[in-house]
DNA sequence: CTTGACCTTGCCATGATGGCAACCCCATCT
DNA sequence: AGATGGGGTTGCCATCATGGCAAGGTCAAG
C-alpha cells in the first residue's frame, strides 16, 4: 500500500470521523454530491481533512432534515465565497416551512387518534371507537 | 361485458368512491392487504359495496399515518368480531408514540434552523450563521 | 504465509406511490 | 359494421436514502 500519513484516512476511518456510513459516502460520491475521493494505487478511496469536513457538513445537514438536492445546493453555497447569505436563508426558510407543514400534518393525525383512543375502553370487549372511527365518517373531521 | 348492476363498480369507479387511486388498489391487492377483487369474464376487477368500504377504511388509516403493515392488522381487527378493543388501542397508542417521536425530531430540526436563521442577515453578503452553523460545532447542540 | 479485517463493485430490497408502454375490452358515434 | 376514445390489464422503471449480501482484492499483524 502507498504510504498513508496520519491525515489521510480510509473510507472506514472517514466514516467514523464524519458519522456517515461507508455505504453512504460511496453513494454521495456516485450521485455527484461530493467530489470523487482520491484513490491509492490499489484503488482504495482516501480522505483528507477537507473531505472529512465536507462529509460532516453533509451529515449535519441530513440531521437537520435537508434532502440530498438541498444539501447539494448548501454545499455549493458553502464553498462559494461570493455567496449571498440571502440565498442560504431562503433555502433554510423553505425547509423550515416544509418541516412546519409536516409537523402540522402529523400533529393532526395524532390529535385525531388521541381523540379516538381516549374513548376506547381498551379491554377485551370488541366495542371500539377507534376502529369505528376509522371505518366511519367521524374519523377525519 | 357481463351485466353489471349499479352496485358493482369497476376499479375506476371504486377509486373515485374510495379515494384510493386505481394503481394503489391493485398494489394493495398484490401485497395481500385486501382480498383479490372478483373479476368479470373479461378479467376486469369488480368491487361491491363491502369492497369499497374496505378501501375507504384503508384510505382513512393511511390518512392517519398508519403503515401498510399496521393497516393490515387494523383490517384484521376490524373484521374480527371477537377482537379485544385493547388490541386496537395498543396499535393506536404505539402509532401515537411514533408520531410523537417524529414530531419531536422535526420540531428539534426546526428549532435549530430557526435559531440559526434568526441571526442570518439574509442580504447579499456572504457572512452567514446558517452555513457556519451547519459546518461548525454549534449546529447540533 | 495465513488469517482476519477492511476495501472494491454490483445487485437487491425497502415503502408507498407515480408514470409509461403495450395490449385488450367496451360503449358510442358515424 | 367499423372507427374512435376511454378505461381496463399487466409489467417494468423511478423515486429517496439507506441497508444487506456476495464475490473478489488488499493490507496488517501474528
Amino acid at each position: 500500500m502507498a504510504i498513508r500519513s496520519a491525515e489521510i484516512l480510509t473510507i472506514g476511518e472517514a466514516s467514523a470521523a464524519s458519522g456517515v456510513s461507508a455505504k453512504m459516502i460511496r453513494y454521495y460520491e456516485s450521485i455527484g454530491l461530493v467530489r470523487p475521493a482520491t484513490r491509492t494505487e490499489s484503488n482504495y478511496r482516501t480522505y483528507d481533512g477537507k473531505a472529512v469536513e465536507t462529509l460532516r457538513f453533509v451529515a449535519r445537514a441530513r440531521h437537520l432534515g435537508f434532502s440530498m438536492m438541498e444539501i447539494g445546493r448548501l454545499l455549493a453555497l458553502w464553498q462559494d465565497r461570493a455567496r449571498a447569505s440571502a440565498d442560504v436563508k431562503a433555502l433554510a426558510v423553505k425547509h423550515i416551512d416544509e418541516l412546519e407543514q409536516r409537523i402540522a400534518a402529523m400533529t393532526a393525525m395524532k390529535a385525531t387518534l388521541e381523540h379516538l383512543a381516549l374513548r376506547c375502553h381498551g379491554d377485551d370487549r370488541p366495542d371500539c371507537p377507534i376502529i369505528e372511527g376509522i371505518a366511519g365518517e367521524e374519523c377525519c373531521h
